[in-house]
DNA sequence: TGTACATCAGTGAACGCGCGTTCACTGATGTAC
DNA sequence: TGTACATCAGTGAACGCGCGTTCACTGATGTAC
């Protein structure tokens, strides 16, 4: 690769590091493209020899977030399974709110631009989302084998579960330490509740509501 | 009260209108004071005789919107309660959605705003919604007592309930109708789920995980 | 009731500022021969 | 390797615009006598 496509390739990859960092503060969507360029340390104009206008580099950036947060719990999820634990839950939670503080910012901006923004961004995240909640639901289903536990409706506690930890932790972001810790172990306990309420529906269907 | 007084109170109404119509769309953080005055029908500065900034009138607006709320879903619980129904937790989604629906700026507000703006302003959002939780949490004993199935965590579960209701409900409301049904059926399980996994964590507590 | 004065919600013009966007440019890098 | 030309990432100045905020004002409403 030419050295000319190299430099232009980290002066964007720059742009869309200042802006994860500005969005953190108050959003993506109230972040201008001057302040993201200041603190890529270009001029104003050299933006767009990377990209049409601000919703364009707010899709990148989703795209870009999507990525590294699958690759992350990927890991996330591999660190959960060599451990051996039967504690699978408890465990899971706990990594991901590791992983979610080491990164706060993209989970920052994958929650809050969630509602506050322009359609197609919303989508673009709600597709994040479901790709996260079907790994889990992958997990699920293989757990389910394993431990010979039948489950029903798994794509809905898995989308269940990733919404709880979604909301639940990353509102616990903004605690100090000791307070998210306890967090977490509330969001355990409640994704515990999901779990067996799909087991126990799978015994004993619909009842008296 | 004297006509004056009567008059500004009025005039401050249409401000908090405005400013909740106008944050349908983007959110309330990129809702203008200029915009907002237009919308009200008044010149930008006659903003500062009602409020000293935009922070104040974000503030005035949460609580206005907690308020009405709160009225809504006790108009829905009880309607819920006097249909006599055996599914509670079905009634309770569908009349959540219902009210949400012919409420969608409020929703969105309450929603949206929730991550992406001020910490004042964020926490004020969190205390509205634990309300709501706490209000939940007390149906949920009445409904134990009553139908004699022992529950553990109440508060926990309430919490996870409103948080799905909250989060997938409202993201419901940007769907088509038919879609939107579906999705209130899928809410109704999962938080059925987390109803069946506090009975049954009472009955079977912290097992294999 | 009538008069003189006080209050104050709402105004319109003006301000300086940061915004997004354009444009002709520069000069280092890349390419052809 | 050396030379002449092409490319194009990055620039700096300039633009018009909507923003939040200020200020002296107006005139209807309220109050005291």
């Amino acid at each position: 690769m030419s050295t000319r496509a190299e430099q232009k390739l980290t002066t964007r990859q720059r742009i869309l590091d200042a802006a994860l960092q500005l969005s953190g503060e108050r959003g993506l969507s109230s972040v201008s493209l001057r302040a993201v360029a200041a603190k890529a340390g270009i001029a104003p104009a050299t933006f767009y020899r990377h990209f049409v206008d601000m919703d364009a580099l707010a899709l990148a950036l989703v795209d870009e977030v999507g990525i590294s947060l699958r690759a992350l719990v990927r890991d996330a999820r591999m660190k959960v399974f060599e451990s051996g634990s039967r504690d699978i839950i408890g465990n899971s939670i706990r990594t991901f709110m590791q992983v979610a503080e080491e990164n706060k910012d993209l989970f920052r901006l994958l929650r809050g631009e969630g509602a506050g923004s322009t359609p197609t961004f919303r989508s673009a995240i709600e597709k994040e989302t479901e790709r996260f909640a079907d790994d889990v639901a992958d997990d699920l289903r293989r757990a389910a084998k394993s431990t010979q536990r039948e489950m029903v409706h798994v794509g809905l506690a898995a989308e269940a579960m990733v919404t709880l930890a979604f909301n639940l932790g990353g509102a616990a972001l903004d605690l100090p330490p000791a307070e998210r810790e306890a967090a977490a172990e509330r969001i355990i306990i409640e994704v515990h509740m999901v779990m067996r309420g799909s087991q126990s529906l799978a015994i004993t269907p619909r009842s008296w509501g």
